[in-house]
DNA sequence: GCCAACGTTGGC
DNA sequence: GCCAACGTTGGC
């Protein structure tokens, strides 16, 4: 997914505690057109999660791997997310903002889960994989004037104090979504497939929140 | 390895 | 613009 490239550290302008819409799912979002284009409003997020598989997995004979060790051990501990292939994936990553925290999920693997956390450190730019002939990620349909696709630059920021399962944040989805908590909506959930997600507030403090507790 | 969910493509 | 076929994601 997201190997190499490396960028200068900007200081991020943020802080945790504003306020965020509610559920993606009571505004009328408007799905990306097939050119990509979004034509509803804004609705600022300033929180995210993003997956990558941590363990080796060929595609078209190549390793697609890159966990957040791989992260972790990059030059300056920056990275840059390319590979993202999907139009509302890739309008998130426009959204996002120098300074802005996001997970680092562990997607295909033995134990999905979130692994750590990550600061964006550059906003969104042309991805030049989807140029590469020889990428994984090589999207012929793409020109050099019009570029299609976009990446950022993340930062390791920390593991979590302990990884958590998948398994224990779905437990706890269900449970919100009978008693109104705060992951009854979460996109992990209600929107399982999307790489590159968005959190509200609420979600990101909560399941901070759980990094002191006994796993459920 | 299976397969459900869901995004994309292309014929009409 | 509809929708069937197809491809991909990712949990299990």
């Amino acid at each position: 997914m997201p190997p190499k490239k490396r960028s200068g550290v900007k200081k991020g302008a943020e802080g945790s505690g504003e306020q965020l819409k509610l559920q993606s799912k009571t505004n009328k979002r408007k799905v990306a057109g097939s050119d990509g284009s979004e034509s509803s409003g804004p609705l600022m997020y300033s929180h995210w999660l993003m997956k990558s598989e941590p363990e080796s997995r060929l595609e078209n004979g190549v390793d697609v791997k890159f966990g957040i060790e791989d992260l972790k051990v990059l030059p300056d501990q920056t990275g840059c997310w390319d590979g993202v292939r999907n139009y509302q994936a890739r309008n998130f990553l426009r959204q996002m903002k120098a300074g802005q925290p996001a997970f680092f999920y562990h997607s295909n693997c033995k134990e999905p889960g979130i692994a750590g956390i990550m600061t964006i450190v550059k906003e969104a730019y042309v991805d030049h994989t989807q140029f590469d002939r020889k990428d994984v990620h090589f999207d012929a349909s793409s020109r050099e004037d019009n570029p299609k696709w976009s990446m950022v630059d993340v930062k390791f920021h920390r593991m979590m104090k302990r990884f958590l399962p998948l398994s224990e944040l779905k437990k706890l989805h269900l449970q919100h979504r009978r008693d109104g908590g705060p992951l009854r909506g979460a996109a992990l959930f209600t929107r399982a497939r999307l790489s590159v997600q968005p959190l509200t507030s609420e979600e990101f403090d909560f399941i901070l929140s759980l990094e002191d507790k006994e796993p459920q």
